[in-house]
DNA sequence: CCTTGACCCGTAGTTAGGTACAGGTTATAA
DNA sequence: TTATAACCTGTACCTAACTACGGGTCAAGG
């Protein structure tokens, strides 16, 4: 099987080499196999699991967040219910986060509209909408 | 006029009181008007500018970028179209993140679909979904 | 085979974003 | 009117999340 190693992994990822080895302390990566000789030999889609803790991160999750919405893929003798509940407790989480950025992009298009193109320059109506909106 | 001193501004806007110094420092918080003793004295908008920040933060944005966001309020001598093209830039990073917070939404439901309630203990089925979703 | 770049581990240093403290002044309530 | 709580400035400290470094091993091309 194909496998990288952490050279290319972080390479792939779009990040520095010292950060996955830091993630992998941290516990967001899997500790990956070791080839003989003791380097890190990662499976492929070990690229999409760091991409996810990147994506999620400019999401403003935190890295023990992330740990936890990663975490709900194994749960190996965890009851179900529980499970379910921490699904629950991360989707609104999210919906939250989708309300507000709606909230922004709503009073930025507002801005945009009150302010659109043809206005004489050093005269852009100030907009009071963008704080506003949100509060 | 009713105004907020740093420390009740602080308590309503959920934040430290050496949180709102530190932004005024960083010119995230517009240095208030001062009392004959010195004394910060906060218009009651200021909470809504404070909590527009906290919440900001909480979907990723850096202190850098939120300050980029407030200051599309009040462009004195900026031409229209700069303004506007500052606009379109800041739109296009919510929707992206919109975007993704959705595909993280569509996996955890399939995830909670996948383990909905009478599945028995210890076998919750496992999912790959969450960082294939986002891939 | 040997060199040069990738990797190993452990530890130290850095940056962003706060948070606390020291030493002093002002406000307020018993 | 006095004490105690809130505020002032400036500086030092802290945590999360990296990032770099030192000293050594491994591997792939010439």
């Amino acid at each position: 099987m194909e496998t990288l190693s952490i050279g290319r992994l972080a390479e792939r990822g779009g990040v520095n080499l010292e950060t996955v080895r830091y993630y992998e302390r941290e516990g967001l990566m899997l500790p990956p196999p070791r080839k003989s000789s003791g380097h890190r030999a990662y499976p492929l889609d070990a690229v999409r699991r760091l991409r996810f803790i990147r994506r999620c991160q400019e999401l403003g999750f935190s890295l023990g967040g992330i740990k936890e919405l990663l975490m709900l893929r194994r749960a190996p003798e965890q009851p179900c219910a529980d499970v379910i509940q921490q699904i629950d407790v991360k989707a609104e989480e999210i919906e939250r986060k989708i309300t507000q950025l709606r909230a922004i992009r709503r009073a930025l298009r507002r801005l945009k509209d009150s302010c659109d193109g043809n206005c004489p320059v050093s005269e852009c109506p100030i907009l009071e909408s963008l704080d506003g909106a949100v509060s």
